[in-house]
DNA sequence: CTGAGACTTGCGGATTTCGCAGGAGTGGCG
DNA sequence: CGCCACTCCTGCGAAATCCGCAAGTCTCAG
């Protein structure tokens, strides 16, 4: 058995190598680490070497190395509605001048779960969690369009999750 | 040691009781577990325990039962243009009808990660994973227009991903 | 009073984690 | 070509963790 993938890893056999944004090029033996950690964040390590053809400690040392390298990260999600946050929304962000100083400033907001820089009629989506809608109001308004290079934003409020899935590779 | 903790146990003694909309309803232990594995996944449970007042065998029950009643995933996370995903969009979605037929009609699509109803310009908003462009188009253009009581869509195509938690209750 | 539910303590045995000592393949360099 | 540095893999014990289970306590609801 695995007698398929073994022979691959020869012919692959650049991993550590950086593609030009810096983010880590990932050979198909990560992926289908990476997999079977979005099925079972806490699967272990044997049963993961044997899906792949890796032994124990191989694994861990990669899925160790994807963490330390902030490729993947290992943690509980819920749905915040569920754990007391009463108001969610995602905000879209119009920005003149510097888009990115915008989106860096917004990822420095601990209410700010979800930043992503955007073509479209807007420059940025963010995801907002808070407690209530004063809190809510007053991270958009006070904080968000205080921002220097803001221009306009507009609001949508959460009123129920639907999907949250974290399984790509699985299909 | 523990004995705040312990002490105010007595004190809210319910747990397992539902709210309407049929999601259980949280105490401070459980709220601290998921916190503990927000921050790691992979925490062990006697870790936990230590941190939240309880014994090991008391986390794992509750543990077991979050994932089993799936108010917690735990799972691996990454950003999907590093997995492979050359396009990622947001989609936001005008509905004529049952907004939550549409909504549902999402959530059964493998492409469509994250399916959440709101208020505002938008009635759902919908972030896609794709392959390609060919992919992405095909899944906006051909399935989700094609669907009936969808008025209108207006498409953020994903250019950076900055910012990705899950770390409520952290702060 | 009685039953149900949740937690604790305690306990082994199976499993997993973790650190470390090799071995093998690769790329750089004189 | 030979040597070295580097990376990745494997193998192996020791330590820690996981897991199921049983018995006892406590509190709440009926």
């Amino acid at each position: 058995m695995q007698s398929d993938v073994v022979a691959s890893r020869s012919a692959e056999h650049r991993d550590s190598r950086e593609s030009k944004n810096g983010t880590p090029q990932l050979d198909a033996v990560s992926l289908g680490i990476i997999e079977q950690l979005q099925e079972d964040g806490r699967r272990p390590y044997a049963a993961i070497g044997k899906a792949v053809g890796l032994s124990e400690a191989a694994v861990r040392q990669r899925v160790q190395k994807l963490l330390d390298q902030g490729v993947m990260q290992i943690v509980a999600v819920t749905d915040p509605l569920t754990v007391g946050f009463r108001r969610q929304a995602m905000v879209g962000i119009n920005v003149e001048g510097d888009t990115e100083a915008i989106a860096d400033a917004l990822t420095d907001m601990a209410e700010v779960e979800y930043v992503v820089m955007t073509a479209g009629s807007f420059d940025v989506l963010a995801e907002i969690v808070c407690e209530d809608d004063d809190h809510l109001l007053d991270v958009i308004n006070k904080r968000i369009r205080a921002l220097p290079g803001v221009r306009s934003t507009e609001s949508f409020v959460y009123l129920k999750l639907k999907k949250q899935t974290y399984m790509w590779g699985t299909r």
